[in-house]
DNA sequence: CGAGGGTTTGAAGTGCATCAAATAGTGTGG
DNA sequence: CCACACTATTTGATGCACTTCAAACCCTCG
């Protein structure tokens, strides 16, 4: 593990990265000063476990690059992946409002830049800061959201029009015709990401490379046609693509 | 529906429901009273649609009593049950967060007194009250949580195993030896909320009856030993029964 | 080149869904 | 109180999706 003591200039360096996070928009520059003081940046390589399930949390993390796995096992062995997250994302934090203790265990699946921040320094600014709660409300409100759509997903669709979501999910906003992507890691961890095996990703995944326009190449994905993908994918759900929207007024059927 | 405005009666009972829950601990009287003002109660009968996915939102609601199902559903009619809320729940409230629209649609399942707060007003005291958005905060990582474990069980337990969870957690706290209890709403729709069919929930509650102690009469469940039913389905749970407990401090194993 | 992990493919098994029909349960009007 | 209609639940038979186990393939990297 690789840490930092804060200099002037990582400090500096950590102080943009919190402002570009929206947790802590609206923030005195003080506050953010003080966080930057007492957090420290981390680069860590694939297989480094961050903390695990029921450990006592002290800091809460901010990825500036790369991946990292948030997940749960069972006595047995078998793992659930809560979810894997990137640049801008934000995890561990919930352990305060949980008798911190994380309440998952967090491993590096690419090589990843962080910034560690003391829980104990969100605790204080949300008493002393009327701007943080709310800030921390849209965030937890937000990820409810994305996980009420993962339930509804592993309820309702089969394996194939999952991974097209999670293609989708991939494409820079906005787009429509042909999209060329790498895959952000591992097909294994992408199965289990989507709750499905391996074998299952591959073969469902051929499905779909034949029912839509779909060129693969080992980790670089080709969309022909974003729109017929999204045809495909989100014909399946509650939705409508883009589905990080929000819900469009209904008319009420009853 | 049966709407009354708030009599002065009404008004104290509504006010004492609040008192109950936790969103509004620490809130001073006179909010509470302005809360109240603003409500109405609101007796609906099984079947009885509160509001749909995507309508503007402008009432958040408290179950007082009976049962509510919050779902979505895709345009081909596939339901997806998001949860299955009574007494003491709060929902609606999200979509303060999420323009404004309600994420998921809410109909009543059994016969439900509620009470219908106005969204405008978590607003105000959200912006006025610190006591409140650490409230909700609290509300909503709690949600998050069973959220997360309901993705973990769908991800990794068979149906049978979900069915042992579910009825777990009706039991009252603390229950060791045997329990009987009544199911709290149509198999149906539990099965709906475990996320599988009908069918199959009649076939695993017949396997989870040979596998544990278990007795079925109608509604009416007796669990003859409620250590051996949670031995049974908790072993394959990320946390130990009872689960509702914060996770135990684990030593590294890194 | 050879070792080792990631990925694909094949064959067989399991769990759940589906379709269809029987049964049990509930509420209604006579 | 019974017959009927209607709904909830169970049961059976069959099919499909996903998993499992096993082996081959591929790719990277020492």
């Amino acid at each position: 593990m690789m840490t930092s003591s804060p200099s002037n200039s990582t400090k500096a360096s950590v102080i943009s990265a919190l402002k570009a996070c929206s947790l802590f928009s609206g923030l005195p520059d003080a506050a953010l000063s003080h966080f930057a003081e007492k957090s420290h940046r981390l680069e860590a390589e694939k297989g480094k476990v961050l903390f695990i399930y029921g450990e006592e949390a002290q800091w809460f993390y901010l990825v500036c690059s790369g991946w990292v796995k948030l997940f749960r096992e069972t006595i047995d062995g078998t793992e659930a992946v809560i979810d894997v997250v990137s640049d801008g994302s934000l995890f561990g934090e919930s352990a305060i409002f949980l008798h911190d203790r994380y309440s998952y265990s967090a491993e590096v699946v690419e090589d990843t830049r962080l910034i560690a921040l003391p829980t104990s320094l969100l605790r204080y600014y949300l008493d002393k800061n009327p701007q943080l709660p709310m800030n921390m409300l849209s965030h937890a409100f937000a990820r409810q959201e994305s996980q009420t759509l993962e339930i509804e997903h592993l309820n309702t669709q089969k394996a194939s029009h999952r991974i097209g979501c999670f293609l989708l999910r991939l494409c820079p906003k906005g787009s429509q015709e042909a999209v060329t992507l790498n895959l952000p890691y591992d097909k294994t961890l992408i199965a289990a990401r989507l709750g499905m095996k391996p074998e299952t990703f591959s073969r469902a995944l051929a499905k779909l490379k034949s029912d839509t326009q779909l060129q693969i190449n080992g980790a670089s994905v080709t969309i022909a046609n974003v729109s017929q993908l999204a045809e495909y994918t989100c014909s399946q759900c509650s939705s409508s693509f883009p589905c990080e929207e929000a819900p469009q007024q209904i008319t009420s059927n009853y």
